[in-house]
RNA sequence: GUAGAUAUAGCUCAGCUGGUUAGAGCGUCGGAUUGUGAUUCCGAAGGUCGUGGGUUCGAGCCCCAUUAUUUACCCCA
C-alpha cells in the first residue's frame, strides 16, 4: 500500500472550505458584474509560446511545462542533451501551464480582435500554477480573480479599479486594508533624476535594479536599499539623492507637489501638460485618478495611500499599478494590478493600452481565517432531514421529501433506517438545522414532529402543513 | 537555487541524562437511552515512533544518510 499524497502546493477543499470560497467568489463575482464586467474562461493550457518572456527570466523559470504528448523524446539528439535543458525544452515541451490571467487575456483580445466591442471588459476567475517554493500565502495552485478593460487610455478604469478593490474588501469584512498606488512613470522620474545631475552613478540602463530594491524599502529600511544598490552597481552618492525624493509625507496631493518640486529640481525633463505642478504625466495622472475617486463619492482615502517605492515585479505594466495589503494579518499582496501599454503588441496588435488587477483568493481565504472573520461554516446546504425507522415510514417520507424539495428548501431523508440517535448525529454534525421525524407513529396520524436542533424546541404539525411552516419561517 | 526547523494514534501534541508493556486531549466506534443531536457518564478500537544504516547490554531519544513537510531569502497573488 502507498500513502496516497497530492502535489507540493497544491490542496484539497472540503466541503466547508469550498461553501468559504464561494462565498468569496460570489463578493468578487458581484462587485466585477456591477462595474459591467463579463466574464471569460481560457484554457488551463497554452502554448509556451504564448507564455515565455512575459514574465521575465524568473517567471520563464517558475512556468510549469507540459512534456508532449506520445514520444516526446523523439526529436532530442545526444547533442541536445549536452547543451542543457535550455536547448532540450523547446524539442519536449510546447504547452504550459497558465502563470497568470493577463496574459491569455490579452492573447485572447489579439485573436479575437474582430469580433470584440471596444472597450472590452471582462472578468476571469480561474486557477493559475506557478512552479514556486511553497511558503505562508504561497501555493503552486491558486485562483486569481481578474478584472482588466482594454480599449481605452481613460483614468476612470484606475479610478473604477480602486472602488472594486474597496467594496471587495469591505463585502468581506476585511475593513483593514491598504491600497498603495504608484506610477511607472514615477519610477522613470526617480531614475532619470538621478542621471539628470552631474553625478555618475554607474551603468546606465539599470532601472529595473533600481525599482526591485526600492519596492522593498518598508521590509529592509534604507540601509538595506543602499547596500543592495551598491551591490548592483550603483554608486554611493546616489543613494543620498534617492532618499531625498522618497521623503514626501502628507496628503495624497501634497506628496504629488512635493514629489514634483523635486524632480524640477534636479532637472528631469517635464513629459506632461506643462502646467505647473502637474508639468510631470505620472503625477499628473495620480491626481486625476484621485480627482475622479472624490467625484464617485470614494469614502476610503484614509486607505488609498500614494508610495512612490512601490514597483512590483511583472514587467509589463507602463502606467499606474497598485498593490492592496490587509493590515492586522501577516500575509502579502491580496490584490495588485496596473496599466500596460502594449500588452497585446507582441501577439500582433499593437497600440491597445489595457488596464486591470487581481484578487489572489486563497490569499483572501487565509486573512479571513486569521482574523477569524468567516460566517459561512456548514458542512452542507441542507436544511432539514427528514429521520425514519423502517421501510414504511421511510417510503411514506417520500412526498414529502419532493414537496420541501420543490418548494426550495434542500432536504434529504436519512438513507438507512438506523437508530434515531444515529439519525440526529449526522445532522448534528454536518450542521443540519431541522429534523424532520417521522416514525410509525406519525404516519398513523398523518403529521410529522419538526425539531429545530439550535434550540431543541419540538412541534407537531399535520403532514400538509409542513413545507407552508417551514418556507414561512 | 540558498539557509534553518520539524517528522510519535485519524487530528493536535507530550514522552525526563539512553532503561521494563510509548501516553494525553480531540475525533471514531459501542453502551447508559429497543423514538432524539450538541452537554454528562462508562467502555473499546487504533502506533513497523517518516525510511535505511550505525553506536550501545539496551534507541522514540545519540550519530550518519535519505525522503517528506514547513519557515525564511530571491521572487510573487
Amino acid at each position: 500500500m502507498q500513502k496516497p499524497s497530492i502535489p507540493k502546493g497544491t490542496r484539497d477543499f472540503g466541503p466547508a472550505q469550498v461553501a468559504r470560497r464561494q462565498h468569496i467568489f460570489n463578493v468578487i463575482r458581484r462587485t466585477f458584474e456591477s462595474f459591467g464586467f463579463a466574464p471569460l474562461e481560457t484554457p488551463t493550457l497554452e502554448n509556451l509560446s504564448v507564455l515565455t518572456g512575459k514574465y521575465g527570466d524568473e517567471g520563464d523559470q517558475l512556468l510549469f511545462k507540459v512534456l508532449n504528448s506520445g514520444d516526446f523524446a523523439k526529436d532530442v539528439t545526444a547533442a541536445d542533451l549536452t547543451v542543457g535543458s535550455k536547448a532540450l525544452l523547446p524539442k519536449v515541451a510546447e504547452k504550459g501551464l497558465r502563470y497568470d490571467l493577463t496574459v491569455p487575456f490579452a492573447r485572447y483580445v489579439a485573436m479575437n480582435r474582430g469580433t470584440l466591442t471596444f472597450p472590452f471588459k471582462r472578468y476571469q476567475m480561474q486557477p493559475v500554477w506557478r512552479a514556486d517554493r511553497p511558503q505562508r500565502g504561497r501555493y503552486r495552485e491558486f485562483y486569481q480573480c481578474d478584472a482588466d478593460v482594454v480599449g481605452t487610455d481613460s483614468l476612470l478604469c484606475e479610478a473604477e479599479i480602486v472602488l472594486m478593490i474597496a467594496q471587495v474588501l469591505n463585502g468581506l469584512r476585511l475593513d483593514k486594508f491598504t491600497i498603495k498606488i504608484n506610477h511607472r512613470g514615477v519610477l522613470r522620474n526617480i531614475y532619470e533624476s538621478l542621471y539628470a545631475a552631474d553625478s555618475y552613478l554607474g551603468e546606465k540602463g539599470r532601472e529595473n535594479d533600481l525599482f526591485v530594491a526600492l519596492d522593498k524599502l518598508d521590509k529592509i529600511g534604507k540601509d538595506g536599499v543602499t547596500k543592495e544598490l551598491l551591490e548592483r552597481g550603483f554608486f554611493g552618492n546616489a543613494t543620498d539623492r534617492l532618499f531625498e525624493a522618497l521623503e514626501v509625507s502628507g496628503s495624497f496631493e501634497e506628496k504629488l507637489k512635493q514629489l514634483g518640486a523635486f524632480f524640477r529640481k534636479e532637472g528631469v525633463v517635464p513629459d506632461g501638460m506643462g502646467d505647473g505642478s502637474e508639468d510631470y504625466r505620472s503625477l499628473f495622472e495620480l491626481n486625476q485618478v484621485r480627482e475622479l475617486l472624490a467625484a464617485s463619492g470614494f469614502q476610503h482615502f484614509d486607505r488609498l495611500e500614494f508610495d512612490p517605492t512601490l514597483a512590483r515585479g511583472l514587467s509589463y505594466y507602463t502606467g499606474c499599478i497598485f498593490e492592496v495589503k490587509i493590515n492586522n494579518v501577516q500575509m502579502g499582496s491580496v490584490s495588485g494590478g496596473g496599466r500596460y501599454d502594449n500588452l497585446t503588441g507582441s501577439f500582433g496588435l499593437p497600440g491597445v493600452s489595457g488596464v486591470g488587477f487581481s484578487f489572489g483568493v486563497d490569499r483572501l481565504y487565509d486573512c479571513l481565517e486569521a482574523l477569524d472573520l468567516f460566517t459561512v461554516t456548514a458542512e452542507t446546504p441542507t436544511r432539514c432531514l427528514i429521520t425514519h425507522f423502517d421501510q414504511a415510514s421511510g417510503r411514506a417520507a417520500l412526498p414529502l421529501l419532493a414537496e420541501l424539495r420543490a418548494a426550495g428548501i434542500p432536504s434529504e431523508l436519512y438513507p438507512d433506517a438506523s437508530k434515531l440517535q444515529k439519525q440526529f448525529k449526522y445532522a448534528d454534525a454536518k450542521g443540519i438545522p431541522l429534523v424532520v421525524i417521522m416514525g410509525p407513529e406519525e404516519v398513523a396520524a398523518r403529521v410529522v414532529k419538526i425539531k429545530i436542533m439550535a434550540s431543541g424546541t419540538e412541534r407537531v404539525l399535520p403532514i400538509g402543513e409542513v413545507v407552508k411552516a417551514l418556507t414561512v419561517e
